[in-house]
DNA sequence: GCATAATGAGCGTATATACGCATTTGTCAA
DNA sequence: TTGACAAATGCGTATATACGCTCATTATGC
């Protein structure tokens, strides 16, 4: 049992679903005109480069708990963004697809993107950036089961 | 006008918003016997810490829209766990002040809060969990408006 | 003192997040 | 073969997040 501490003020947790917050606030503002949340670019892009993947394939590449990607893909499967098909081996799976119009959006909203995230690297510095990108991953690689 | 990149798959934000999931997710869990959630706990320590304020003043200082705030308090003011009381002066204002019961549940949850932090700390190592939260607090405090 | 501006907060709406349970389909061994 | 188990997904529920609009109240300028 570790010794009780009481710096709660400094909790890694917070402080980190704060920073989501701001980036987040910060990213969607600059990519407004394109249509697309930084979450739902995210998930085209990611698509687009790993290409046609089940629900819980990509739910797993992408960090993302399975029934939140499958919630999240519906505004995306509504504007016609992308395409949700039967599995055809497995007929419990779904393949998501990248439709033309989905691609040509995510394209065009990698203008934005290239924005947001050239004004981030220089609100809080390049090499801030560069080393704050290399702890988030070992955060999210980490293992906590103690 | 920056010039265009393509590595979205590098994205600030994205990687960000992984890393605060994981992490809500480590702290959650560890406090699930406590009753509360890691954002609620937060509500409750910074309450605690600085005293009654109104919905506005707590978002500012939690770095949280104010609207959201408003709605995250239902659940604990629901529970017993603060009050929201009428501004004397200013009757357009709701005075925030966190109840014995909410005080007790809030101490109490602080063991399991400790935990998670440690063991946080030893997932990625102390010094990196200590970088971190220095890098975060800059993204947080930083002004993105170019 | 009153008309207007500014401020504090709520609500409508939409999306994001994830846990637990249920359903459908596939696999594998007796 | 069939019954048990496993896997993929959906759904109910609850919370988290924030933008735009509205309402009530306060402050301010003339």
């Amino acid at each position: 049992m570790a010794a009780k501490r009481t710096d709660i003020h400094r909790c890694a947790c917070t402080i980190l679903r704060q920073a989501a917050r701001v980036a987040t606030q910060h990213f969607d503002r600059t990519l407004a005109t394109s249509g697309l949340r930084i979450s739902q670019l995210s998930v085209l892009t990611t698509l687009r480069y790993v290409g046609p993947k089940t629900i819980n394939e990509l739910a797993e590449i992408m960090v993302l708990d399975r029934t939140t990607l499958g919630r999240n893909l519906k505004p995306l499967e509504r504007e016609g963004y992308l395409a949700v098909e039967a599995g055809e081996d497995d007929r419990r799976t779904k393949q998501l697809v990248l439709t033309k119009k989905g691609e040509k959006v995510a394209v065009k909203a990698m203008d934005s993107w290239s924005d947001a995230q050239t004004s981030f690297e220089q609100a809080i510095g390049l090499d801030n950036a560069i080393a704050l990108s290399k702890l988030l991953r070992q955060v999210v690689k980490a293992d906590y089961t103690k």
